[in-house]
DNA sequence: TTGAACTCCATTGACGCCCATAAAATGTCA
DNA sequence: TGACATTTTATGGGCGTCAATGGAGTTCAA
């Protein structure tokens, strides 16, 4: 199972290029397409990233059920509509396009925000003050999460 | 399933190795990553850890991907992206990244203290202060409790 | 032919892997 | 039961490899 934890902050080089961080690239070992998938974030001024698989994934849910509801057909429309998918050049790095780079401001540095299955690309400025917002958030949501514990793996 | 009990101090060396408590990594053996999972406590200068079963078992409760309607957005987050897997060397060490040492406010010695299902991370005196703050507090609540029978909740 | 994108190579600093040592815990045997 | 042997920890340090970054050459196509 991908896990994307932690915050990495690597540098965009002169031609637009950026270090994936290694143990994303690891996370994303063994999938269909060697590089990531990225598309802007509905409601950040940032980037939503995953492997190739959540497309893939998406893509079977709208064959299976979908045709018929209308809110995650427009959902997946967007997705694939605005999706890129960015191959790892020999050093594990990608070229962000260039209307992504400006959907997240992003100029000098990027930062890699793990999401668990997925992660999020960020203006490193423009993370910290969302961070500082989701903490905040998060502290008033943690009683309610003990409320509903995750189920145990029976696996 | 992990249960992590009693309190040990340990070296952080000049590399920034610490050695997890061999009970601690007993209790972890035989999970999908060998190392331990850590993030800044929300409320203490600690740091909470555990197993990466926690971090599998968060990303199972978030993992379909709905960017409008997640109410734990905040919270995975906050977590995802200040968790480090940490893994273990050859002899069951970890190295703390420097932000959670500033976190923690570790120098010299780290104290991990067991927490039942999951640990925590302290500078030694910090957690002898804490300790004793926590007795202290203890101690008037149960005069309180006293003083108001039938005033305990269930929980 | 000129720019964009990809391949290949170089550098450096951090990290992982390995080995060594000492102390403590545990086990063994007469 | 006491002396000794074995194993496990905690700790320190050397060294090779890999990750992140920068830049030069090459291909492809408009």
């Amino acid at each position: 199972m991908a896990l994307f934890t932690s915050t990495y902050v690597n540098k965009v080089d002169r031609k637009g290029r950026v270090s994936v961080p290694a143990p994303f690239r690891m996370a994303l070992a063994g999938q269909s397409f060697a590089g990531i998938v990225v598309f802007p974030s509905f409601v950040h001024a940032a980037l939503d990233g995953a492997g190739i698989d959540l497309l893939e994934n998406l893509a079977r849910s709208v064959d299976r059920f979908d045709p018929f509801t209308d809110e995650h057909d427009a959902f997946a429309t967007t997705i694939f509509g605005d999706s890129h998918q960015l191959p790892f050049d020999a050093e594990g790095r990608v070229v962000l396009p260039e209307n992504l780079i400006a959907h997240a401001g992003i100029t000098e540095h990027a930062a890699f925000l793990g999401r668990g299955g997925t992660f999020q690309v960020w203006e490193p400025q423009a993370l910290s003050a969302y961070k500082a917002e989701a903490l905040k958030r998060a502290r008033a949501e943690r009683a309610a999460l003990r409320r509903h514990p995750g189920a145990e793996t029976g696996a």
